[in-house]
Order: C-alpha cells, then sequence, then structure tokens
DNA sequence: AGAGATCGTGCAACAGAAGTGCATTTAATG
DNA sequence: CATTAAATGCACTTCTGTTGCACGATCTCT
C-alpha cells in the first residue's frame, strides 16, 4: 500500500486507480487546479468522474474549494492536519492577475473580523491579487 | 434633470431609460444584485442590456463587482466617495447562507495583510460567510 | 467461490452564466 | 435635417457546473 493509498484509505476514501492519478496531480503542482486543468491534463479523462472524485476528496477533507474570484473552482489538497471542513484552517488565497494562478498560502490565517450586532460568521474568504513570486522579478 | 441623471452624467455615463432604471432598481436594494436578478425584476430586459449596462457602470466607478462566492457576480452600487476603481475602497462583503443575500459592510475595510517575498498585492477580496442580521433573530 | 449490495465510472443531456457579432434603433452634433 | 456615434435587441456560442441512468468494479457475507 502507498502512501497516497493510506492517506485515501485513512480518510474513507477508496483508493480507485483515477483517484490515486488525481491525488498525484494535484500533489505535484504548487497551485490550486480547476476541473478543467485536470481534465485537460489526462487524455482520457471524464469530467463527471473528476468532478464528482473532487467532490468527495473535499467531503472527507482530502481537498478544500478555493474562490478566487475568477468564478472558476479552484481545488488544492489540505495540509496534513488541515481541519478545513470545521473552518479551523482559514487560511488566504492569493492570485496571480499573470499567469493566472492560485496558490494557497496556509501560514497566513485570515485575521478575526468584528461584525456589525446580529451577523454571525460561520466561514471566510479572503484573496489577495496581484503579481505572485514567480511573475515579479524578485 | 434628476439626482440619478446627474449622478451618471457625474460619471460620464448617458442617462438613458433603461440605465436610470436599473440605477434605480439597484438604489432600492439593499443587497447586491446579480445580473438575473435585474433581469426577473423587468418584464422587458434584454439580458445582453443589462450585462452590458453593468459593465458600463463597473468601468466608470458606478458600482463594483462582487464576488462572494457562489461563482455567480454581484453588483453594487458604490458609495458616494468610493474610489473602488483605484483600490481604495476594499471593504468587505458578507454572504448569507439562509437568505443568500449579499451585502457590503462598507464601514469595514480589509485589514492590511503581510505578504510572503516576492508577492504584489494589487487587489483584495474579503467573503464573511454567515448569518445576517436580518435572519439572525437578534 | 458465489450472490447480493454498494460504490465508482462513463455517457448523455441539461442548466445557468458569461460573452460576442451584427443589425437596428436611438440620441448627439453640426 | 443629415451625419455620426452610442445604445439596444436578437441570435448564437462557449464554458462551467450538475444530474440521471446504465454499466462495471468492488466489497461483504455466507
Ligand atoms: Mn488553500
Ligand atoms: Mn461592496
Ligand atoms: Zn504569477
Ligand atoms: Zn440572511
Amino acid at each position: 500500500m502507498t502512501e497516497i493509498e493510506k492517506t485515501l484509505d485513512n480518510k474513507s476514501v477508496r483508493p480507485t486507480a483515477m483517484r490515486i492519478l488525481i491525488y498525484k496531480f494535484m500533489a505535484g503542482k504548487q497551485n490550486a487546479v480547476a476541473l478543467t486543468d485536470i481534465e485537460n491534463a489526462f487524455e482520457k479523462a471524464e469530467r463527471t468522474t473528476l468532478y464528482r472524485t473532487l467532490k468527495t476528496f473535499e467531503e472527507k477533507g482530502i481537498v478544500h474549494q478555493i474562490d478566487d474570484g475568477t468564478n472558476i473552482s479552484k481545488f488544492a489538497l489540505c495540509e496534513p492536519g488541515c481541519n478545513c471542513e470545521i473552518d479551523q484552517d482559514l487560511h488566504l488565497h492569493f492570485h496571480c492577475s499573470q499567469c493566472d494562478k492560485t496558490v494557497c498560502l496556509t501560514e497566513h490565517k485570515i485575521p478575526h473580523i468584528n461584525l456589525p450586532a446580529g451577523y454571525i460568521a460561520e466561514d471566510a474568504n479572503l484573496v489577495i491579487k496581484g503579481i505572485c513570486d514567480s511573475c515579479s522579478d524578485h
């Protein structure tokens, strides 16, 4: 049993061939991926399968969905120990307007925000747009 | 010349009948609206016209686009004196998971975020999800 | 190992939002 | 009024997300 198989198994997700492939693909990327990205990465990939795989992964806390403002859902693997299902890992995300890549900044948590009376916060999403470190010649 | 006509004129937008209607509609709402919301509000409304009107409004700084995480673009009138075109009015937005409405919290600015080396921030989007004041029985 | 249940995958089709091209109408300007 | 530019309406396309259903694979339990 490989590491990936163990990881999926731990999260009660049956490690099928396709799921392992998708997991590997995402693990090899530094940035968040869209459904279409995965679709294009594999010649023989069924959009529906990918869609449902990502949904399963998300429900089981293997990936988290990211809304980077492009109106296209992105996904990224959760860090080990991430508890984003229960909103305990609200890190921010960065979307580069040049290379169009979205990355997790897992070390940067979303600061606590005081809301007006009557408002109850349950989740938060903070996306910074700009130029990423790869695109800025630093 | 009405107030609305003056407002549009000040922003170099010709105050046509449709534009005035759309402006009035948005001004009467407390929450941000989607293209479809406007479409449904008027029996005789052409989606394309609304689409391009909102785009014009946005370019001229009359409305700002909001990404609330639903993957449906919302729009809200800019406050008087708002300079969101040049990213000077980065207030946060609240999306209610119960009534599905998105509102501007114009008094609550997005806090400054320190980014890793190489990252250059140009824009920011902070959306809090939860229960709004109307839906919570406060 | 075999029967039955459950889960995953593939195919087709649909819904909704966003966007474009072009013809026509409307408004501004002299 | 004639000319020109801007706004609108209509048709059509693309893309993402989503669901239904049938088939195949896998697990369980005897
Ligand atoms: Mn992330
Ligand atoms: Mn706003
Ligand atoms: Zn970049
Ligand atoms: Zn509400």
